[in-house]
DNA sequence: AACCGCGCCAACCGCGGCATC
DNA sequence: GGATGCCGCGGTTGGCGCGGT
């Protein structure tokens, strides 16, 4: 009954990959592309598990990541992703054009979770670690913001293919999609209990700061 | 120079979801 | 509807590098 364990056949190698498995990766997925990863080692002449190869093609070999420490634009969307949707890294990741679930992952317990607590935000519930007393002050703000109706209003600024995000709502997100000279830009904003305010849309040149407005 | 502790990150492990039979 | 197989996800581990003593 159950499952058979994908690694635990006899010669197959684990560990950390060399620069010859690489290569040899490498080399099968180019030319034949993403298909059947349980067969992949066997035709591209490894002693590896298919779910290794696959790993180490999306965490590490995949030709379109980005190497490096986030940018401070990126860390505060895995915060606000985070906020919305948990650990659900590889959704998050979605959001992070050449990014991977294991690389947000591992920025989130190593950085952001330190980062949040010391300024006093819980990581897990993204509220303020707050005492007691202090609590229900913090609920009235909460209650006065969600009862408000300002229109939503966001500043997009845009440099060098990166975006940044000034608004009057609580949580924002963005999206963006860059062609020559022009950058598609989807920015979402959130509520504290995490509903969309507004989602928009808008396309600009790749030097510029723009101003969205919707009610 | 040697040792130790800690942080980081690549890789592993086990499970759930989904498709197929 | 249950069994089986594969893929993908999230949690965890272990090795390496670096700074402090």
């Amino acid at each position: 009954m159950g499952r058979q364990p994908c690694c635990d056949k006899v010669g197959l190698k684990k560990g950390p990959w060399t620069a010859e498995e690489d290569k040899k990766l490498i080399n099968f997925i180019l030319t034949n592309g993403q298909c059947c990863w349980r067969a992949v080692p066997k035709l591209a002449g490894l002693l590896r598990c298919g779910k290794s190869c696959r790993l180490r093609w999306t965490n590490y070999l995949r030709p379109d990541l980005k190497r490096g420490l986030l940018s401070d634009v990126e860390e505060q969307m895995v915060i606000d992703l985070h906020a919305r949707l948990g650990n659900r890294w590889s959704k998050i990741a979605g959001h992070l054009p050449g990014r991977t679930d294991n690389e947000i992952k591992n920025h989130w317990n190593t950085h952001i979770k330190k980062k949040l607590k010391k300024m006093g935000i819980d990581p897990l519930t993204h509220q303020p670690i707050v005492s007691n007393s202090d609590h229900h002050q913090k609920q009235q703000q909460i209650d006065q913001k969600q009862d408000s109706t300002v229109p939503f209003m966001a500043k997009i600024n845009v440099k060098n293919n990166e975006t940044s995000v000034e608004s009057n709502s609580t949580i924002t997100t963005t999206d963006h999609t860059s062609k020559e000279g022009e950058i598609s830009i989807t920015s979402t904003a959130f509520n504290e209990d995490n509903t969309t305010i507004v989602t928009s849309t808008t396309t600009t040149t790749t030097t510029t700061t723009t101003t969205t407005s919707m009610d």
